[in-house]
DNA sequence: ACCCATAGTGCAATATATTGCATATTTAAC
DNA sequence: GTTAAATATGCAATATATTGCACTATGGGT
């Protein structure tokens, strides 16, 4: 799960509910700037930050033993 | 997932494979210092960061959809 | 083509994570 | 109780995430 990865899922997320930068900025707090670097894969974001924006499109980090 | 819940996950798992912060420290690339702050819940760390600490301690980060 | 909303970029400023050092505290073993 | 290792803390320095502003680019509709 590198930081691309999880901006895209960001961002996919965001599509489907149809929520615009712009709303998801104000909805989670985070400035519309920086969520255009995370969706880019462009940030590093903090757990803090990450976790603001998952809230608000319906998702969760999880940190989970993998099995490889 | 709090932060409290995040740094208590790395730190169990470490305890289960008898790894001590010093030696996270040195395989991870992240300071003590750090590792201390994250386990206590002291820290907002970076993606980055929680992923060098995750991959040594054979856990990954993931982003899911909440069911609730 | 033109408008308009949405998404993205460069740059500088600010907030905050990360680090090292010295020191303290806890823990375990003897 | 003493020692030594492991874990934790205060403080200052550095690296980096986050932000705002102005501007550019992209895409859809008429």
């Amino acid at each position: 799960m590198g930081i691309e990865e999880i901006g895209e899922q960001i961002k996919q997320r965001r599509d489907i509910l149809h929520i615009q930068q712009k709303d998801l900025a104000e909805l989670s707090g985070v400035s519309l700037r920086t969520i255009i670097q995370i969706e880019s894969g462009l940030a590093n974001p903090s757990i803090n930050t990450l976790q603001k924006l998952a809230q608000v499109v319906g998702m969760q980090i999880q940190l989970v033993i993998k099995n490889k």
